[in-house]
DNA sequence: AACAACTCTGCAAACGTTTGGCCTGGACGC
DNA sequence: GCGTCCAGGCCAAACGTTTGCAGAGTTGTT
């Protein structure tokens, strides 16, 4: 059996509520009992049992993660995150990956709820209810979504696409592609709203191809769309799909950047690694791991006070190998109203395999996305 | 306040124990008053209280993680698989990673060892009597390393090695380097020991190229050590440093598999999506941790009967694009006993980058390796 | 010198479960 | 009809802490 308080303070001749103040109150008893019950504890190896403790004060220092899937390693990064600031806040992690589904999260969190003092909670696809109900549940933080009162880490995805869509620009592109992550992602939603207005405000055309699984194998498709729709420049919703985009590209003869230009999301640790080396837009993950355990412990700690309930964390445009000159010269297209010249590189696409239909929309300048 | 046992039993007009009894050991009660216990239960929103429940029962229901370093893609694979088994079987999973720092590892282990019942814990390079005070401690579970009496999965290291090196040598390849990982690594000493048998026993050369930290970047370097040993084939610690290899041999415009062929261990999920596709010893990581999970939990729950102690899994050799035939022709060179025919591809890395001598030992026949 | 104020420590209750032992009532065998 | 046995349920102790309260001792004030 492990040594309890108990034996504590009869090695040292005090009651065990003297023992329990010395070691987590050591303001609360004299310089000598604290000296004396501290050196006895040591001396007996004691440690408290965690399982008392939370019985009696209904803290468990221990934080919730529930992800969708730490096979995407952005997750693994904002995991290392809140790892280490939770370790630093005294904090334990219990960690949950709903392999995608959704629907299985809320469930997650109940599991979790009685064994943590609070979750962060990456879902994109929750549905907003849900989440209202586990935020009712237990302290939450969510990243990179906003839901009304619930704090959360959300990057700033508006200016981010900005950044990508005005490299673009400057190196003479005209009209880019959005290869669209899952339908119903917080991220999607705001990446799509901001590509509409900064492609629309630069006079540029956007092709929004699809809504995707945020996988590599989608990029291989988006890749093809990519061709058939005659873009320069593609835009993927993250750095797997951009990975694929590449990777299909390549292997359909396609000169990187020299026929089209990719850029992605996220710069997940490979993007610096393949060749031509990714252009993205870099997520400081791991720092937003960090601010979610900031927030958190906080809220914990502090209830009373209430902090700004979300934290922007910028973006930063990450400009690798990936993205260079678009081949066909400057100028907006919509002036002619003619499609564009297409280079050899491109008319080589035509007739190339198209997945559905309704899987591309064009919007133009004519057609401006809804505020 | 949430409900307790206590608020079940008066609503259900029973005793308390009987409450417990109807939840946990239903076989102890009339169905009548398991039904009704069960209904309330589920009528008022019941939640066992954790905290108490394992205060009483010193279960705790919790397995226990740590690894080196999540932002290795090993590592998430094999948490997913140690995830998925423990959710299956009851239990949740606290995660520990200890940023490379084999040193602070036993802190963790203590940390976490009283809240969970048993910990699955991938370090390679913890020292061996740490190790074993560890498993003093807490029922554990090692991932790629054995020691004595400790429970363990460890994958086929020689069979894969085994596999790698006839791949090449078929393809005629006769002079291969090794770049090796962490010096004190379980794996990295048994493939080591693998390979010199593997060369020994085809008549192949063997370079072995330095201890290198489990990183792209260490790929980098031993890209270069490989061209200026000259060596046909590369056999890499990991996949991060195959990948490493292959960047750097792209970047000074080296043929893969024209010139050199690449291989790797642990078929992580970008080994696939690279150009060339790696060609890897694939090791069935999220298997792995299902299994140490089995392994955990057969221990933890039938302790009288002991188990194999040791889970041997398979490698398989997943052969993609960077491993291709020998541009100098087959047939051993110590037939000869001249340097073999070096073709313009490796001469011009004559002179090349060299890092330290000692990093660089050669392996023949005249100096067999210990058994 | 008496009293007040304060510091330090001990006592005991409480947290919400599980579980061994005991009690009750009914079924069954003789 | 009586004794035995057993299923089913209750009581109470226990797990190892924390914490409100009260008492003892010490110091300071009038």
């Amino acid at each position: 059996m492990a040594t309890t308080i108990r034996d504590v303070a009869r090695a040292a001749g005090v009651s065990a509520s003297t023992v329990s103040r010395a070691l987590s109150n050591p303001e609360m008893v004299s310089d000598s009992t604290r000296e004396l019950v501290q050196r006895t504890a040591q001396r007996l190896g004691y440690r408290p049992n965690p399982a008392a403790r939370r019985l009696i004060t209904g803290r468990t220092q221990n934080i919730g993660i529930v992800l969708p899937d730490l096979g995407n390693p952005v997750f693994p990064s904002i995991v290392k995150g809140i790892q280490s600031r939770a370790r630093e806040n005294g904090y334990c992690v219990l960690l949950s990956d709903s392999d995608e589904d959704p629907s299985g999260e809320p469930a997650l969190v109940r599991t979790l709820a009685s064994q943590v003092d609070g979750v962060v909670l990456c879902s994109p696809r929750m549905s907003t209810e849900d989440l209202r109900s586990m935020a009712g549940l237990l302290p939450l933080v969510v990243v990179q979504r906003t839901v009304d009162h619930i704090p959360a880490v959300v990057f700033d995805n508006a200016d981010g696409i900005q950044q990508a869509v005005s490299h673009l620009h400057a190196l003479g592109h005209r009209r880019i592609a959005w290869g669209g992550g899952p339908e119903r992602s917080y991220s999607q939603e705001r990446r799509t709203r901001a590509l509409r207005e900064a492609t629309a405000q630069l006079g540029m055309e956007l092709l929004e191809v699809g809504h995707f699984a945020p996988r590599f194998s989608s990029g291989l498709m988006v890749a093809d769309l990519v061709l058939s729709g005659e873009a320069t420049g593609v835009i993927a919703y993250n750095d797997l799909m951009a990975l694929g985009v590449l990777h299909r590209l390549h292997a359909r003869g396609v000169a990187v950047p020299g026929e089209i230009s990719v850029i992605g999301h996220d710069d997940i640790p490979f993007a610096g690694m393949v060749h031509p080396a990714l252009t993205t837009v870099a997520l400081s993950t791991e720092r937003a791991g960090r601010a979610a355990v900031d927030l958190l412990v906080s809220l914990l700690e502090s209830p009373d006070q209430t902090p700004g309930l979300h934290r922007t964390l910028p973006c930063e445009l990450q400009i690798r190998a990936s993205t260079g000159l678009c081949r066909c010269g400057p100028g907006p297209l919509h002036e002619t109203g003619a499609p564009h010249e297409t280079t050899g590189a491109i008319r080589r696409t035509t007739g190339a395999i198209r997945r559905t239909t309704e899987a591309i929309h064009r919007t133009t300048d004519a057609d401006p996305a809804p505020a």
